[in-house]
DNA sequence: CTGAAAGCGCTAACAG
DNA sequence: CTGTTAGCGCTTTCAG
């Protein structure tokens, strides 16, 4: 079943059924008509090999995560894929596991079947993602390369905001657990808690890197205890989780003894008990924006793309994980 | 940078490049090593559509299944995904936002990309699925239909576990609260639940079709309360959270007032509060399996590939969402 | 507006 | 074991 079958049975030349089937404007409506119904009749599909070995380009995007089963990707992936396919694209989704070799490999092995790729939340270096980036558009998410189109998260605010809830409350020495080494998010978690921390008179130790999963939150308790503060702002809500799992283990209550702040606001920190106050992160707007700016990237003429970059605003959802401090300790 | 230049920078043809390349074992070893050897250096990729429009096979798989954002599937994604990777082959996944028409859809697009496909709980009635299983190799995934290989979670044993669980509790009058229209699983559960209850001899009331979401268990709330049941399965994890949180706006107590039984065993259910008793299923062995299945088929010579069915077991695992009724009620 | 012809990069017979 | 040749299905010049 090839075009040339169509064609036949429209009586016309493969290559007008060719334009006929893409670039239609270039044939008589008629002749156009006549073909259409040809392909329609006997059920024809284009071979997509064929058509990527000859324009180039697959119509296919590639997105990179580095945990599926992270709750905060899966908004992300949706919105992706609904707007891509709304596009007239088809998003690959592939899962490095939190490997950064896998990440490397699994980026090479895309590039090959993909017009372009979304990286989301990358732990490679800059300089291997820049290389990388040279072959093909890339998109970031939660990164920030020069040279590189990327949707930011301004969770540097977040985690302002989330100081300043802290600091409100009363708590007067903090403990924020930092997320993976690699992580972007992290590194403005850090910066912007410091500084919020410190404008607010305010005691922050920092802890970490922590595998960005309930276990590195349950392994981060004790390391939480030794400081002795009573409000922590952890990397993402499963950490929060994890965290507020081992503090329950060691018979610490929250929000009674120490306050927990979440980043990500996902399904894990509403399940939780208590409800988890979090950090929302806008997942399924970044992964409309970053479809949008691939595939902006991918249509213009341009030989070197203009890099473009969107930042998205984060803000705090304060829920039953925070309270004043217990008076009598600290 | 094509497969020419590699095989002039080794000073051999075409056509020996490429056997060095694939079909390694046709060539002197001597002039493999030169091949690679020159590949490596310039950094050689084949074309992927090239390669596939001469074979016919992109060595791709897809993986259809209805909303990623149900932690059901992250676990077998995650599992599909890692062990194709060592078998040499790429997954895509595709989500259909359990909407039967871009379920179709995306089986049509995916097919034209991908040597075979995976359909985890679809939607679809089973002439459809037969008709386009017609076309590529399917592996199905909790469906079962005639001439499709098949990867079955015993659901119904867990079903059965679960209402003998509850029987002996005390419960004398349980609901199930089924999951939506065209889910074999909840087929399997009516089936097996139905005969369990009537063996046990107690009165089980069927509730649905239902969203297999939160929101479909908050909405089933007044249905169930209505049963006067005192013992609810519920289709998955996600509804019987959803049902919880519903009986809880109501003042209705679990597992004091009404105990609930989740299906699949996710992160949803062990965050949730009371910790939900659940069927667990095995999803990280179903990725592997049907990955597997699906490889078989696809290498096997034979034209029309033996169907497997391949069942695992699920057991029931039980936490504080489950107890005795209220002595003075019911 | 349509037909003819070339070629994308690669693999797979077929000879030698 | 290696070189030659043909062609996968499609798009895209180039003529007409």
């Amino acid at each position: 079943m090839t075009i040339r079958d169509v064609a036949q049975a429209a009586g016309v030349h493969v290559s007008t059924a060719s334009r006929a089937l893409t670039a239609s404007s270039l044939v008589k409506k008629e002749t156009r008509d006549r073909v259409l119904a040809a392909a329609e009749e006997l059920g024809y599909r284009p071979n997509e090999s064929a058509r990527a070995l000859t324009t180039g380009r697959t119509r296919n995007l590639g997105l990179i995560v580095s945990d599926i089963a992270n709750p905060f990707f899966p908004p992300l992936i949706k919105a992706a894929q609904a707007y891509a396919r709304v596009r007239g694209y088809q998003v690959f989704v592939a899962d490095t596991d939190e490997d950064v070799r896998v990440e490397e490999e699994l980026i090479q092995t895309l590039a090959r079947q993909v017009d372009g790729v979304i990286l989301v939340s990358p732990r490679l270096s800059d300089d291997v993602i820049a290389r990388l980036g040279g072959e093909l558009p890339f998109v970031l998410v939660n990164r920030q390369i020069t040279g590189l189109s990327a949707v930011l998260m301004d969770v540097a605010h977040g985690a302002a905001l989330a100081v300043d809830h802290l600091a409100g409350l009363g708590h007067g020495h903090l403990a924020l657990v930092c997320g993976p080494r690699g992580s972007w998010t992290s590194a403005q978690m850090r910066r912007a808690a410091g500084k919020a921390a410190s404008d607010a008179g305010i005691r922050l130790d920092v802890l970490g890197p922590n595998a960005p999963t309930e276990q590195g939150g349950i392994a981060a308790t004790a390391e939480v205890l030794r400081t002795g503060a009573t409000g922590v702002i952890c990397y993402n809500d499963l950490v929060a989780v994890g965290l507020i799992e081992g503090l329950d283990e060691r018979r610490v209550r929250v929000p009674g003894d120490i306050s927990v702040i979440g980043v990500d606001d996902t399904v894990a920190g509403r399940l939780n008990r208590p409800r988890l106050t979090t950090i929302a992160m806008p997942t399924a707007p970044a992964g409309r924006t970053a479809i949008d700016l691939l595939i902006q990237a991918l249509e213009s003429a341009e030989p070197a793309p203009a890099t473009a970059q969107s930042t998205l605003t984060t803000s705090l959802v304060v829920r039953d994980s925070t309270a004043p401090p217990d008076q009598s300790a600290d």
